[in-house]
DNA sequence: ATGAAAGCGCTAACAC
DNA sequence: GTGTTAGCGCTTTCAT
């Protein structure tokens, strides 16, 4: 362990209190000599003081940092989120420390309780997407610390910030069908996840609409729901008799590993068969055919999240503070047109 | 804030050491009857009573945290050195924490200073890239906190893993070169950052090798590295007379915007240029033409950043430990040729 | 089986 | 101007 203020103290003979008062810089507006200020400066310097964060954790209450939970940073989507989180964060004087959980919620578990216990002025959840965690937000000790959940719902009273999934794919699908679209394939990975059950019910609920029955047959999934299974779900496709005219993906690393498949065995995109997509990943644009997909306002996700926050802290003084009931705020998806659809009209 | 442990103590009657004990399940191998023991349990529950990690980070010194810093994990590279870091601590008890900087040097600061003052078990730092921080690392007080620079080089006397980034567009130069290009441009966003610096000397070097003279006509500058950036320098390389037959880019979502503008203006990839990237970046083969680019061991680099720390922490009681004097690791980078390039022998 | 008290590093109120 | 002291929340001896 480093120097503490009392040896500091120790070692030139001046009092704790001297030294503290000097690092916190009240030297200047009151009292300790300049000398005396030189002295205990130098002394610092030469232990190589760090002041002890967890001390003023204990004293003050408001670390201005506000813990952030994240599923699984190495997906664009979500390192967008945080982005956002933390460019508003830092607007507003607070900082942002990070915790992955890797998809696992027991990790999820663990950062919530040490960020809590760590006293972060508020935390933005991005659940595991499982759906284990949610439900069991609602049983958190939170220590009144605010907590926002971000891109899933649940049925605690908590705030959230969420994207209609359900709507994006439903869009996707109608463009599909409005486009003359006969044979539509639904892919989906992991398709346990409530994610994966929410964007699934879109399309569903496009069929509907219009009528068309749904086959089990164009429900294509894959134990993933990266590139790779992408490529996976497109050879199913291809198997399917009578052919798709068009496939709509879970998220846009399938719709990408897909098209790569398809394009090898020389099946022409859009012509041979539509691809939507879901995310409109920053690369989307330069994939072999420009990605026709579903866009998610992901840094504004971040963004607000953070501001709920915010607005808790802010109120946590008041009286109202208890009354104050959890708010839900509900983002909508875009759907983005480029070159991987066409119509069939 | 929440309910403490003298809280609870009072509101049952009991002192705050009982209540400790029974945290600490201590209570089971010693002492305090079980009617205690459940008494105070359901007043933990009721009072919803949660530790302050402050007080922990006080009494004692192991907070087995890891401290990561990152510039931006937008970037897919840097979000894949993270989850390499993450996995490996993982695998040994620790967990991660991490601290985004958005290429700002003021940030790095702070966080490297927070990370320590927080007393994490050591601190993995992806430097921000204008290099401004590297060299003042060595003056930073660590409080023995284990540090180690994870990417970039620095003359302090520090742990690194590095990647040896020259070596990439070395070996990507030195392949167009030998696959008979003869007019080979080099596109550079961010051209003063030394991460830039050193990819584009590996591009000199292997023109000198083989004795072709560089033009700074063939260096092409954008302001920044991302796809847009990659669309400016495709423009610029369409200007350039005579006419360019390969493009070494600085990464891959240069490479992918050139490629994209390119393919928009009807010239022909790799008939009419050569195209290489840098990163190999998880979509890089799905783009329009699946992507020759450098490739990075990234979660390598966060496996072995960790390891590194996870040795200071074991030797750290050891008398040597003032002994070991830093380690540096280089990890090479290597060529992966896809379809954007082909031979003009 | 339980409680009292010291102490971790630091700040702030109050002496002198 | 500077020192003394109490106390933040908790753990840990040491009494009882």
């Amino acid at each position: 362990m480093g120097a503490t203020i009392k040896d500091i103290a120790k070692r030139i003979n001046v009092s704790p209190a001297t030294v503290s008062l000097v690092l916190n810089n009240k030297a200047e507006k009151s009292r300790i000599s300049k000398e005396t200020r030189k002295k205990v400066l130098r002394a610092i310097q030469k232990v190589g003081y760090v002041p002890n964060f967890h001390v003023r954790g204990i004293l003050e209450q408001n670390t201005f940092t506000i813990g952030m939970i994240a599923t699984n940073i190495k997906h664009p989507a979500i390192a967008l989120i945080v982005e956002g989180a933390k460019a508003e964060a830092g607007k507003h004087g607070h900082h942002v420390i990070l915790g992955v959980t890797s998809d696992d919620a027991e990790q999820e578990k663990y950062y919530i309780d040490n960020f809590i216990s760590r006293h972060v002025s508020g935390l933005v959840i991005i659940p595991t997407p499982s759906g284990e965690t949610i439900e069991a937000l609602g049983n958190v000790n939170t220590n009144n610390t605010p907590l926002v959940l971000c891109g899933a719902p649940t049925s605690s009273n908590i705030d959230m910030v969420l994207i209609d999934n359900e709507a994006g794919t439903y869009k996707a699908t109608k463009y599909l069908i409005d486009t003359g679209h006969k044979r539509i394939v639904y892919c989906s990975g992991h398709s346990e996840w409530v994610l994966a059950k929410f964007r699934f019910s879109g399309y569903r609920k496009a069929l509907e609409e219009y009528d068309i029955k749904f086959s089990n047959q164009f429900y294509v999934k894959t134990t993933n729901s990266d590139f790779e299974s992408g490529k996976v779900a497109a050879e199913k496709i291809l198997k399917i008799n009578p052919k798709p005219d068009a496939a709509v993906f879970h998220n846009d690393e399938m719709a990408a590993g897909a098209m790569t498949f398809l394009l090898q065995k020389n099946i022409k995109i859009p012509e041979d068969i539509s691809i939507v997509g879901y995310d409109n990943l920053p690369l989307s644009e330069a994939f072999a055919v420009p990605l026709t997909t579903v866009s998610i306002p992901q840094e504004e996700l971040g963004r607000i999240s953070v501001n709920l926050i915010l607005e808790r802290i802010a109120h946590s003084n008041t009286p109202q503070k208890q009354n104050k009931i959890a708010q839900s705020i509900q983002l909508s998806p875009e759907l983005v047109i480029r070159k991987s659809t066409k119509s069939r009209l």
